[in-house]
DNA sequence: TTGCTACATGCTATATTATAACATATCAAG
DNA sequence: CTTGATATGTTATAATATAGCATGTAGCAA
């Protein structure tokens, strides 16, 4: 599980591995991925950047879903629930899980250039001492580290 | 620097030093702690705990303070500036700092129980590395922690 | 086949959080 | 006294998110 990073990648292998391991995640458990939920995975893989629940709401309009809040943000709870897109508080947005099927807390590194999000691990353990010394039982974190990709480094945005 | 936890502690020293800090801190740069902003810093650290702005709002209500909604974002967002508050992404709410006066990034453990805020240090050199080793240029970090208080642990809630 | 249950969706309305935009006030510097 | 910088007053609206109830659908048991 290492960090995907801002390098360039094959998106359609990346899209349909999403879209493959979610599938086969709700196989295994009788879970249903319903047309509006895989699309809305679909979306979220294929830009891989963080999406607002409106900004996928209008694509999904565009193609015909129904389009009122309700819809997005069921399809973004189930896949929320099940892993395979990870909600950015810091934007109010939403970006799929570049480790489908591993349940997880992840951490990320947002581009304030582009947007793009970059997913890497938490450090666990120094949270879990910073925790303890506290006397506070952690049972999860929100790791996200704000700054420029090296693409966006340059721009004197 | 050290965390604040959730032990007890003297609530009105804890108010008087925070107000007191950012008084001089405004005095020494030519900044305005105007009414409003004394008094919405004076809520969060009497709190002591993550307020909504709306929630500050109605304290601000009935104390005869004009109560739109930009009073609030006002006053938080020059506290948050000077660094006398923090946002705190997962529950748009804001927490009193409990290091006044020094500007830095702070890590949260959050009590989903009693929702008190305790603030801790970001985990800065992991975080780094891992930004380093993406190809990122981190500028800050946001880092919280959700789980039980040790008041709130027994609680099957 | 019916009826029941669980789940998903359709749909309307509304709650919650946050900001835009422009007018007014205050106050110190020139 | 007028200009510029800062803060506040005020109205409106944007952006994000959820409540609540009706409808549909698929599996399963009587």
């Amino acid at each position: 599980m290492k960090s995907l990073g801002f390098a360039n990648h094959d998106h359609v292998a990346c899209i349909e591995t999403g879209v493959a391991a979610a599938a086969a995640h709700c196989a295994e458990r009788g879970l249903q991925l319903t047309p509006v939920r895989k699309r809305v995975l679909e979306i979220l893989l294929k830009e891989h950047r963080a999406m607002g629940a409106y900004d996928i709401l209008d694509v999904l309009r565009g193609e015909g879903f129904n389009s009122q809040p309700p819809v997005a943000y069921r399809a973004l709870d189930f896949l929320v629930g099940q892993g395979f897109v990870h909600r950015v508080e810091g934007l109010n947005a939403f970006v799929a899980c570049s480790h489908p099927g591993v349940q997880h807390d992840a951490a990320f590194l947002i581009c304030r250039g582009c947007r793009t999000v970059a997913e890497t691990e938490i450090p666990v353990s120094a949270l879990n001492a910073a925790s303890k010394q506290a006397g506070f039982n952690m049972e999860g974190a929100t790791v996200e580290v704000q700054g420029r990709c090296s693409d966006c480094t340059e721009d004197g945005i």
